[in-house]
DNA sequence: CAGGAAAACTGCGTGCGCGCAAGATTGCGC
DNA sequence: GCGCAATCTTGCGCGCACGCAGTTTTCCTG
């Protein structure tokens, strides 16, 4: 159930999607991203326009996601991937962690465009939403015995502490409304910690007493 | 600074907005959701299309704004005004239970409308990521001493229980994939307080450890 | 009460999201 | 091998989102 043979169609469409993924990031890292439309992408790719857009919803989707690539699927098989003995709160933070702890030159430089332009960096931010669905199915295996919406409801938490702290991240020194003194914004794996920590409870919790 | 004066110019554009809200639900109901376009709303409101998107950035969001109106307010306000010798987590969930629980004959109304097309369904769901900042801001008051995401976390997690929690409410009996069964669809307040619940570790944490 | 700045509304033009129906391509069973 | 069913791709067209520049309205200050 794993990995039935992939089959060439779907192949192709894997093909078709990263073609996508790359001439987008190309042309808006070679000419600016504001100076790309989708019939340039498409082009580039070598399809119709309108085929862009089944399989991506915005302009701005397809750049990110060059960026983003399947991050989600991974971070969800990182999870899987752990041992069963540690704490799910840490199998899931790491997990996060490692996998937006990038090192690659090539992510750097797209990222650094990213936060550039507000709307590549608010489809940046959507981008987290995907780590909700590979996610709730890993924490579903974990928490089999649980009543059946906790792990989504955990994996949405995470999805949206990602969100936060990239929020965070993205920010130089923002001040925020209210009193509030705002913190020096730290690297971001710690932010990533630092917002996944108030989850952890809720996973032990669930881990611990099943079926409540 | 909770109330100063509202000034007309913001009274103005509110009844503008209430307008629109208004005028878009009564269209959508007396004609189908798919036979109004925004030049009608427009039109029915008094003011230009192009002044809607002002206001509103697609057409689901407006009749949407009719039944939401302003919950997420309520919900934040419900919370503010609890006593503060109960569990944070108890309050909000009744805070939430209590807001989503109708009693308004248009309201129900309306939602039979957004629960038959699925563009309306989603902007409904959509509607949820509203509850993040209100929610925030008055839990940020309740853990001062926490660490400054914590409150942000919490209420996003609240939000996406909620999204989860209205999910499967407006789900009749779908399939799920994979081997699990389905439960058969309880009433919303029921459905509220089972997502809600595996959150509630969360807030006890966050309640008792002020700054971790 | 008058002047000026700020902000909201409007008209116009362009590009995008997406439904629809027809044509092309793949995969499967006989 | 061969045809059939499923699905992906494409052209077409409509409605919407949004930037831009000009006009009108509102608000504040002297």
């Amino acid at each position: 159930m794993t990995t039935p043979p992939p089959g060439l169609r779907e192949r192709k469409k894997q093909a078709t999607r990263e073609a996508l993924r790359e001439a987008a990031l190309r042309l808006a890292v070679e000419r600016g991203p504001d100076q790309v439309r989708v019939e340039d992408i498409a082009e580039a790719a070598g399809v119709s326009p309108r085929t862009y857009n089944n399989y991506f919803a915005s302009r701005e989707q397809a750049i990110v996601s060059a960026v983003t690539a399947d991050r989600e699927a991974r971070i969800a098989a990182a999870v899987a991937a752990g041992p069963a003995d540690v704490r799910l709160a840490d199998a899931v933070t790491d997990a996060v962690v490692e996998q937006y702890t990038d090192t690659g030159e090539h992510e750097h430089r797209a990222l650094l465009l990213i936060t550039t332009r507000p709307a590549l960096r608010d489809a940046f931010l959507d981008s987290t939403a995907g780590i909700e669905p590979p996610l709730a199915a890993v924490l579903a295996e974990r928490l089999a015995d649980a009543e059946p919406h906790t792990a989504r409801v955990l994996a949405a938490g995470v999805a949206a502490a990602v969100r936060i702290a990239l929020e965070g991240w993205l920010q130089p020194a923002g001040n925020l409304g209210g009193g509030g003194l705002v913190v020096p914004t730290g690297a971001l794996p710690d932010q990533l910690r630092a917002t996944l920590a108030p989850l952890a409870p809720a996973f032990d919790a669930a881990e611990r007493r099943p079926a409540g």
